[in-house]
DNA sequence: ATTCTGACA
DNA sequence: TGTCAGCA
């Protein structure tokens, strides 16, 4: 389990991680004031990325391709750290139930915000992607 | 050369 | 989110 270490270890400047998420500096700093990475900084103050912190944004690439706000990113990373908490129990029937209340969850995640935040002269929901999400 | 914070024609 | 400024 030394694996763990690794991937938490500080390592890479924001440049780097430009080009392996395909997000600009702007975002990924715009995501750390959110709380949605917190990556460790050197003694000159500049953020020093961990293989963790890279993995995440690019979850968080996917979530917002997806149409999610910051705020439903918030909910299913959340729900991402409550199933490490329960990766104890690794059976694969309660595994296959964890998923399907994931997708239910994401569901109305996004039900909610189609109707709700449905803002004026945009469309931050790739409609066709969500059709799974309405059987 | 790079990154950082703050601000907005 | 982009982008520019003024530092470190």
């Amino acid at each position: 389990m030394k694996d763990k270490i690794r991937r938490n270890m500080a390592l890479f400047p924001i440049g780097i991680v430009m080009q392996l998420t395909e997000l600009s500096a702007r975002q990924i700093r715009y995501y750390e004031q959110q709380q949605l990475i917190s990556p460790a900084r050197t003694k000159g103050n500049q953020r020093l990325f961990s293989f963790n912190d890279v993995d995440r944004l690019l979850e968080i690439k996917a979530l917002l391709e997806k149409g999610l706000n910051i705020a439903g990113i918030k909910q299913v990373l959340e729900m991402k750290h409550e199933e490490k908490r329960n990766e104890n129990m690794i059976d694969e029937k309660t595994e296959q139930k964890r998923r399907e209340l994931t997708d239910r969850e994401l569901h109305e995640l996004l039900k909610q915000q189609i109707m709700h935040a449905n803002r004026p002269g945009q469309t931050p929901l790739n409609w066709g992607e969500l059709s799974r999400f309405f059987h």
